[in-house]
Formats: structure tokens, C-alpha cells, sequence
DNA sequence: TCTGTTACTAGAGTCAATCTAGTTAGTTGA
DNA sequence: TCAACTAACTAGATTGACTCTAGTAACAGA
């Protein structure tokens, strides 16, 4: 997956940031490990960096999110997830049971999707879906792991 | 608004729970602050019964919630929030700037109200819709207040 | 290569939420 | 009405994601 490299260093650059081992480390793991949270990108990056601050990759996800490359998401109950995807304006499923996210492709396409019959005056810019439910695997297991709602890793 | 304190005991014996003033307590502030968080619900609580410990309320809001009495909400960047309104499938609108959470009516009303085109095999039970945007209030003053995501106190 | 600025490291700090052990108080049945 | 059983509350420590700050390292334009 080395060619992909070339094309994360120029998304780095491109969103006007200066290009860093750990911020091209944190793209790349986030290409391979979609809705990742902070911890499992902290592992990964030293995985391939050897070792790196907590605080780096905090700072590095911040400044993508900022910059618009990276997505953050929060599902009720999960710490801060991270995804690639920014681009359309998809939606997510959520397991209840073990917390892990798929993502949905949005029927509509460009923000916000849907209306409320009433805004309430607020001036909407984003719809954000989340569906709840339970996972394949978890419907095959039939153990419930309490307060497991973490992305798989 | 004594006369609903009646209902609120019924409800909370109708759950199944003990019958306590704490609980009451919350019952009676969650139906005056919609959307409360926690800390906003020990302030109130204390004023209507004197002491209760942090904890107490924790434990009242984790219970209503597990007997459905009261919905939690969790909007990205957000503590929890609680509420009353749990009969009807509604969304929220909130506000990016003051973090300032309104109901919005579902258009369909029975969960779950959307269905995703690709479920990825999960068992859906919840479709929950978060509108953003910006409140009336946030739009004519033009100041930001940041990492102000809190329900209006 | 030099230099200014941005990014990273290390370590302390914040805060919502949780856990545990001991005490208090609703509820049920006599 | 009064025990006795058990659920609920108090107090205090603890967790864990996340933030802040000061000092150091390294990217990028001149």
C-alpha cells in the first residue's frame, strides 16, 4: 500500500498543513481502520512510528477535523471515532451491544438530507443519522458485553 | 404544580422503583428543564430537597433510564443530556455555537422511523436524527463562545 | 544553510462518570 | 403499627478521555 502513501502526503499538503511523519501515519491508519478512536490510532501510529505522544495524535486528529480531511463522529456511549470519509455525507449504524459502526450511504446525498417539519429558527446546516441496533455477530452471540460500545479493533 | 407531584409518584411507582424524594425530585425538574444535564439536575434538586449527593442523581437518571421513564441524549461534544419525553420517536435540533438542544417532531413518528438502503445485517431498532445548525439567538449575536456545547442553564 | 514558525514531547490537570463500602429509608408481611 | 428485608443514598476514592502548558524538535521558505 506504499503508492497510497505519495497520495496521503499531498492530502496533507494540500489542506495547507505541513507534511510530518505522524500525520501521514494517522491518514494511513485511518484509511485501513475506519471509525477508529483515539487509542486504537495511538497504537497503530507507533505500530508503524515507533513511538509517538498521546498528544500528537490528539493534535494531528484535531487539525485534520479542522482542515476537513478527517470526520469526527461520537456515537452516544463511545469516545471520539475517526473516519476518512468525508466527501458525501453518509450516516452510520451503530451496535448497541459492542458499539461497532458501518457505515450508510445517504439517499440524498448533499446536507443537511432531511427537514424538520419545524427548525425551531435554528439555520441547519447538517442531518446527522444514527442507526441503532444489533450487529451480525452479536446476534450470533448471543452474551451481552456491558459497556463494550467501543469500535471493534 | 403540586397537583403533579401526584402523577409523578404514580409514575415512578408505575416503573417499579421506590418511591423516593430524590426521585421525585428529578422527575419534577426534568419536566421544567428539557434537556438538563446532570449537573443541572443536582443544582435544581438541591434546591427543591436541600442535600443530595452527586451520585444520588446518577443513579435516579441511570434508573429512570433503564425503566424508560427518561430519554438520555448524548449530542458530539456534549455531556449527557435528559428528558421526559420518551412516548413519541422525536429528534433534536442543536445548536453548534451554545449547544442549545430543541425537539423536533418525527415526521413518521414509530421506531424506527428511517431506514437505511444497506443495514449491513444488523437488527435496527433506532433510527436517531441530530439536526445542526445555529439557534435564533446565536445568529443575531454574532459572538462565539467556544466549547460553550452546553444545554442553556 | 539559515531562520521563523509549526509541530511534537512530557507531564500535570480537568471533569464527567463510575465503583465501593457503609448507612439510611422505602416497602412488605406479620 | 412495627419489624425485617432490601433497595437507595452518602461519601470518598478512582477511572479515563481529553486538555493545557512549557520546552524542544523539525518542516519549509528565503
Amino acid at each position: 500500500m506504499d503508492e497510497s502513501r505519495e497520495g496521503l502526503v499531498d492530502l496533507v499538503r494540500s489542506a495547507g498543513l505541513r507534511v510530518t511523519a505522524a500525520r501521514v501515519a494517522v491518514l494511513h491508519v485511518l484509511s485501513r481502520h475506519p471509525h477508529a478512536d483515539t487509542d486504537t490510532v495511538i497504537r497503530h501510529v507507533r505500530g508503524e512510528l515507533g513511538s509517538v505522544s498521546p498528544q500528537a495524535v490528539y493534535n494531528v486528529l484535531a487539525a485534520f477535523v479542522e482542515a476537513g480531511l478527517v470526520r469526527r463522529i461520537e456515537p452516544a456511549g463511545s469516545v471520539a471515532l475517526f473516519e476518512l470519509r468525508v466527501a458525501d455525507n453518509h450516516h452510520h449504524v451503530v451496535c448497541r451491544r459492542c458499539g461497532s459502526v458501518q457505515d450508510v450511504d445517504c439517499a440524498v446525498g448533499a446536507r443537511p438530507c432531511l427537514t424538520p417539519s419545524e427548525a425551531h429558527g435554528y439555520v441547519l446546516d447538517e442531518a446527522e443519522v444514527t442507526y441503532w441496533g444489533i450487529c451480525p455477530s452479536c446476534q450470533s452471540r448471543r452474551t451481552t458485553r456491558p459497556g463494550a460500545l467501543q469500535e471493534h479493533r
